[in-house]
DNA sequence: GTCTATACAACGATAGAC
DNA sequence: GTCTATCGTTGTATAGAC
């Protein structure tokens, strides 16, 4: 009955209208916050009733769940393939990983807000998570292992490779939410402090 | 007619319920996260009806706010006396500031819930702060004038202060974030991580 | 398979009686 | 000062038209 469960063979009307719900929905999160996005005002933007949106997708959290996907892989490819560039020189893929961080969000604030708003919607436990931070698909880890691969190197100095990553993350989203905040702020200047602050946290 | 204008002289009753209902509200946020916590579950706790609640509070929102000032309060102050006994030193007061952080959040769990939850609570704006980042009371400030005395004195390299306490910050938020999320961890360790990290992103 | 229509409980908020 | 009653809106569930 359920459509949602008929991932073999989806419709193509199936897969259009999903995909226009979450155009649809991202756009809304981005411009007036998640709880503003409610399943009526999507609906309406949409054009269908708020019905016709719950069948497409189970829940609301199903829906902004599927946005969020959608936005942070377009994220996450970015970076990642940014660093891979990069990857010979672990000095250089550290940078590398600095500047896509703070560039990607610099030029794509809607997806950035709809990343926060989503991951910030309390799932019912204590998992808050800050946008560097998230391990979806394993973008977590990269840099972990980045930070290892400079170890191995002989580039890096001796640290725990998880909890170094954590702050070198942190402090990124740390400067990019004051820049959300107030975006007088000069992203870029921020950004190569960033990228010294982060090399000397590692150097020998 | 409504008490809350009347904040030159505010009833004894009124003092009492006020604090009884921020007590209560505390609780319940920190239990069961701040949509859980309804207005209707926060009279309930404390013997009172909706309505009740909402004499003493302008709205939802204005009561999660104080119960969020007095946990606030209560953090800053507390990291801000640990920081003022190493004063004299720069270096021995990064260190302080790091470990009063990461040793309030550790030791007071609930809190820090009820900082997060509010905090996230989307007040129509882009205005997300990380608990490390928040400028209540000046204590954004603290650490950026931490380091500016840190460089008078000689001791850390040239950068601007600014961006970089939001960069330190945002490092002990990222570590104590995944700490929130999986307690497994071993926070005293990165605690310790976290002190050479800082220290050395700013030392000459 | 896709959708409209309708109903429902719970929410935050307000007005007014006592 | 506290309460009851009520309003509009939210997310969700079900029935049934095409």
């Amino acid at each position: 009955m359920t459509p949602r469960r008929n991932d073999g063979a989806p419709t193509f009307t199936e897969q259009a209208r999903r995909r226009q719900l979450v155009e649809c929905t991202i756009d809304l999160i981005a411009e007036k916050g998640l709880t503003a996005a409610s399943l009526s005002a999507i609906a309406e933007r949409a054009g269908l009733s708020k019905a016709a949106v719950l069948y497409h997708f189970t829940s609301k959290d199903n829906l902004t769940q599927a946005a969020f996907a959608h936005v942070l892989d377009a994220f996450t490819g970015y970076v990642a393939a940014c660093v891979a560039e990069r990857g010979d020189d672990p000095r250089a893929a550290l940078r590398a990983y600095v500047r896509a961080m703070i560039g990607y969000q610099r030029d794509h604030r809607r997806h950035v807000r709809v990343i926060t708003e989503t991951l910030l919607d309390d799932h019912g436990g204590t998992r808050f998570r800050a946008p560097g931070q998230h391990d979806v698909g394993g973008r977590g880890r990269a840099l972990a292992e980045l930070l290892e691969a400079g170890q191995r190197a002989g580039q890096f100095r001796e640290f725990d490779p998880g909890t170094v990553a954590l702050a070198v993350g942190g402090a990124i989203d740390g400067v990019v939410a004051q820049w959300l905040a107030d975006p007088g702020v000069d992203l870029d200047a921020a950004a190569d402090e960033l990228e010294t602050f982060a090399l000397r946290a590692v150097a020998r």
